[in-house]
DNA sequence: TAGGCCATCTGGTCCT
DNA sequence: AGGACCAGATGGCCTA
């Protein structure tokens, strides 16, 4: 999996001491900028993971990809962006509120999710909508 | 076993 | 000079 670093080489035998000095300088650097990237990179998956707790992943056992999560926070943001613009023309009440956003939310919107219709699954996601209606109505 | 997804390493570029 | 960011390469893991 690791790619052969500079560390393999054994040159301690051979080598000026200044030469040595500078390489093993050099892998210094390279060692701290690996660790650099994984802490970025790892705080990059924590926001992946963050942006996966709020978008909507209704039907779908298997944790969503990067490329899923943002397509589905893209789709998601359209949305309740629409939402908010039409019931802004008329005062909807709560549950006009989510039928809206299930009509907002077809499979079209939502390539990379399979769709459910059952009872149940239309259920799950009134419910995961009313959370995100009162945290949208707070924020509002 | 092939393909998708991911973590990691690496070198380059840009910014402070 | 050092750090942040990026993209390409590579190899591991998992699933159909």
């Amino acid at each position: 999996m690791k790619p052969c670093t500079p560390t393999c080489v054994d040159l301690s035998s051979e080598c000026d001491p200044r030469d040595l000095e500078k390489f093993q300088s050099v892998v210094r650097k390279r060692v701290a900028a690996n660790a650099r990237e994984r802490k970025r990179m790892q705080g990059l998956n924590t926001a992946f993971d963050q942006l996966r707790k709020v978008v909507p992943q209704w039907g779908q056992d298997k944790k969503l990809s990067k490329y899923e999560t943002l397509q589905m926070a893209l789709s998601y943001i359209m949305a309740l962006n629409r939402i908010l613009s039409d019931s802004s023309r008329n005062s909807a009440p709560h549950r006009q509120w989510l039928d809206l956003q299930y009509d907002s939310l077809q499979s079209e919107s939502y390539p990379c999710i399979v769709k459910y219709s059952s009872p149940t699954e239309n259920e799950r996601m009134y419910t995961s909508f009313s959370c995100h209606y009162e945290d949208f109505q707070v924020l509002t």
